[in-house]
DNA sequence: CTATGAGTGCCCTGA
DNA sequence: TCAGGGCACTCATAG
């Protein structure tokens, strides 16, 4: 059973409505220090309607819901419903580009915005599966894996850190190999055409790194 | 100046071009290992128009873009452009929402959401501004770079001809780094739950595999 | 992502 | 020890 919590004042929400009335969903109602919503000891959603929004960069209140947050969980969410963009008022483009940079960049907080309510209990609902269950499988991080060998080594190499397409196909033409590349010593490295001698340490680095 | 480093397959979008024509910002064109756009030694920017993010997610591109990201940089971004839920596609919402959910609370890689190009480039501007000048005082760069992972080795391993997930995972647990397996006998990498002589044989292979 | 199906090869059991 | 069926995991495809 997946578990929500969610900020009394929820309560009235049509949003709290769908979400209780979803399948293998345990919602418990109570007062939260902060946000709407919380779907892991990590992780809690700040809920707003994309003018709710506007309106909160105006009068400050954003700023301070964020910080809040991010004292009481390491991972907050802002959850915008609607396009904010597209609201009737007084705020400028800019100001608004300028908040959710500032909540991003700065305060790395996650902006996500959907449409309307449904969407929201979606997501809501979903990012509680993932992060109490897990998908259910391992996600292969690669696929389209290439059979011939020359191209599989290449696209093995481009594995490591600071390797794109490029710089893997310069590994292998200049080691001629996956084992020699292993090898290689930091100064080896750095002889490959467009790598240097940080990015030639981080790979080195990724090859040796042991299990934590 | 606020610097911001492009790739360079992104020399033909309007973006590029609105970004260059800004005041105070110099854009510097090359190759990225991953990603569209760097804006600090921590962060970089896969950008997406929502149709492309819809045609990632069915191909795979996208977990193998944000696993290559989350190796390169501390905090890299997925910006959005457009409503990905009004676009025409086969997809169902569940994947999509999954997709988004699965970026965010399990890589926990930052989304971000725009409506256009014009938009974005606000965005992409305004962060780095954020990010190289901080709101007022000076955090420049900090040339920290993110560290050799488990995640990255993994990573590696998965380019191996018939390495998935789990195999990459239990060659790593075994072996302990990504230069072990290499230095590994067929006989040695046999001993890998769930790896037989024939697997074995093919991984050996391909790692000595000789440029043709 | 979610779903499904085929194919490969490991591994366990039983003789 | 070896053959065979069950299973786990990879890989392709489709929405």
């Amino acid at each position: 059973m997946i578990e929500i919590y969610a900020d009394s004042r929820e309560t009235r929400s049509g949003l709290l409505k769908t979400l209780s009335e979803m399948e293998g969903y345990s919602i418990k109602v109570g007062e939260l220090p902060c946000g709407d919503y919380a779907i892991s000891s990590d992780v809690c959603i700040e809920r707003k309607s994309a003018t709710d929004f506007v309106i909160s960069i105006m009068d400050g209140r954003l700023m301070e819901q964020i910080a809040k947050m991010k004292i009481d969980y390491k991972r907050p969410i802002l959850l915008i419903e609607g396009n904010p963009f597209k609201t009737r008022s007084a705020i400028k483009t800019e100001a608004l580009v300028g908040a959710i940079s500032w909540v991003n960049a700065i305060e790395d907080v996650t902006v996500l915005m959907v449409a309307d309510e449904g969407e929201s209990a979606k997501m809501i609902a979903t990012m509680a599966r993932h992060l109490q269950q897990g998908l259910g499988y391992e996600v292969p991080l690669r696929r389209n894996k290439p059979k011939a060998s020359d191209l599989g080594s290449v696209y093995n190499l481009e594995g490591l850190p600071g390797v794109g397409p490029k710089t893997a196909q310069n590994l292998f033409n200049h080691f001629g190999s996956i084992f020699d590349v292993c090898m290689a010593s930091v100064e080896e490295l750095s002889q490959v055409p467009r790598l240097g001698k940080a990015s030639a340490e981080r790979i080195y680095n990724q090859i040796r790194h042991r299990k934590s």
